[in-house]
DNA sequence: TAACGTTATGCTTTACAAAGCATAACGGAT
DNA sequence: ATCCGTTATGCTTTGTAAAGCATAACGTTA
């Protein structure tokens, strides 16, 4: 009935990086392969997920994903190996987190 | 540099009670005994802190606060039994969580 | 070269929490 | 009866995150 929750995050220098929402849109993204196509399964606009991106990277220092325009498919995004470290990080410690909330 | 952090809540039927924010108030009316006085000490408006105690209130079933009206001081508030067992199981979980973070 | 799907951005509109403003009520002290 | 400090609420303004709208650019394919 009471219950305690917790929302859990990743800062950089007091500047947070990466929540459960980013991380999700990440993954997403890198299932998709595109942040077009992941903004519309996650019932986002583009518009948003872009920024968000944004927001990460500047917070991170890195790009966490890299991507190209045109082509056949229009164009795609993947993943940075620094993308990837980072969600690592978040997992390993957000998981030890959760298993301790019961 | 990076670092994981957290923000606790209590909930009660999925509806959040109190948090850090929340807890603070409540205890900071406890030390003052005025809400009025309270909100001039965390630098809140009174009337925002009145809407928290109301939110409270309606999330947790209980008044967590006994005021009254008038008189020398101009009115008084004070805890009752259930916002001090609130407050009280809120610390505990947060504390017991908070050494986990390290 | 025209079409297509996506990346990339600027600007406007919504949604909602917090702050701020205003006013009534209360009851002891003067 | 008046003053004072606080409780109690309604209504308006501000600040910020998200949503939405519009447009340009890009590179393969037909």
């Amino acid at each position: 009935m009471t219950r305690l929750r917790a929302k859990v995050w990743l800062e950089k220098d007091g500047v947070p990086v990466l929540g459960d929402g980013r991380a999700v849109l990440l993954e997403t993204i890198d299932k998709e392969g595109s942040i077009h196509r992941a903004a519309g399964k996650l019932g986002m606009s583009y518009r948003h997920a872009w920024g968000i991106i944004q927001k990460i990277n500047r917070a991170w220092g890195e790009g966490v994903v890299h991507s190209t325009k045109g082509g056949k498919e229009g164009g795609k995004t993947e993943l940075t190996t620094s993308g990837r470290a980072l969600l690592k990080e978040y997992h390993k410690k957000a998981a030890a987190l959760d298993r301790f909330l019961k």
